[in-house]
DNA sequence: AATCTAATTTGATATTCATCGAATTAGATT
DNA sequence: AATCTAATTCGATGAATATCAAATTAGATT
């Protein structure tokens, strides 16, 4: 999906081929034509012309001798009012892995055991660790304070400091003074 | 003025360029979080979003420790709308000398004296020739069959054939029998 | 002040691709 | 049938560029 697009971009990624665009956008012309107006050899047209036609923005008629190019205006217009669309957009991330940054911190800061190296510095590592680590805590569930300082507790010794910055990174809540803490949804 | 658009096309011409716009479409990233996304080195990510940003389709937000990017969705939007504008259009071949292809075949077929070699016989070349050889009629003048011939026999001692085809490709006109022409405008 | 960290820049490498000339193909004219 | 002509295909070459590693820069933390 998304490598139509980027062939769409590759092909026009080309001065003369967007010259070929823009004269066949005024009338039709022949290879030969072509070749004579942009200066070039009629082979090299032939090759642009062949790349135009792969992504369907121009077509051939054979008339006599000569090959008359054409420039199929909706197919270009159609394609460039879609070019951004939500779609095209979405499908250019289609193969992203989206956990892939946090894979890659929690890989650098977990050992094997499931505990914590250090606590990272860095605040979006540290994001990236908390979103790690409040998977522990089953939505919709209350805890107490002592219940959470046992699950962080696996993490590392440092459970005031893990308790505060999921509260800072709001993926928990606590009630008031009550002391019952829940994760986040 | 072409050149910007041919930019435009080849920054987008790249997978990975496009997979960057289609995440920060979701939400701002750092460098390093595109890096981890796309599976590339943090050098290579940052050399794609200086193009982006050369174009203006991203730009940085310093954030402590990291440089957070963000899509310009209006300039995106801007952009797409005006790809193909007729104006863009125009100016992709606003270089191109349009009078090369006659210009091509007139230096084939015509000798420093002014006569031609042959008249070619293929349909496109005869027409480059035959408005090459209209100029020599003034227009609004009319002219007899003789002094037609006349101006004709410079060229080729074909008098017949070349006011016939000149007729043939509307560039001469005659009147009903009365052996009076002029040329077309 | 000293040390880290993310980002950028630089240099090198490998790949992609525009261009040309030569050979081939497809069609038309004689 | 034989000969032209335009177009395409093929092979080679040189230029552009995506990528990475290493060095450098700019800022923040301790």
């Amino acid at each position: 999906m998304s490598e139509e697009l980027v062939a769409f971009f590759k092909v026009l990624s080309d001065a003369n081929r967007l010259k070929i665009i823009g004269l066949l956008a005024q009338q039709p012309y022949s290879v030969e034509e072509l070749a004579a107006l942009l200066n070039l050899k009629a082979s090299t047209v032939s090759h642009h012309l062949s790349k135009l036609a792969k992504v369907g923005l121009v077509s051939a008629k054979t008339e006599s001798y000569y090959n008359v190019y054409q420039l199929d205006e909706k197919a270009l217009e159609i394609k460039s009012k879609s070019l951004f669309s939500q779609e095209n957009l979405a499908s250019s991330v289609a193969n992203v892995d989206v956990d892939a940054y946090d894979n890659k911190v929690i890989k650098d800061y977990v050992k094997k055991d499931g505990s914590l190296k250090t606590i990272p510095a860095q605040r979006k590592k540290l994001e990236a660790i908390l979103r790690y680590i409040i998977k522990s805590f089953k939505a919709g569930k209350k805890y107490t304070e002592k219940q959470v300082n046992e699950i962080l507790s696996q993490y590392h010794e440092d459970t005031a400091y893990l308790r505060r910055e999921l509260i800072g990174y709001k993926l928990m809540k606590r009630e008031g003074g009550g002391g019952e803490y829940w994760r986040e949804e």
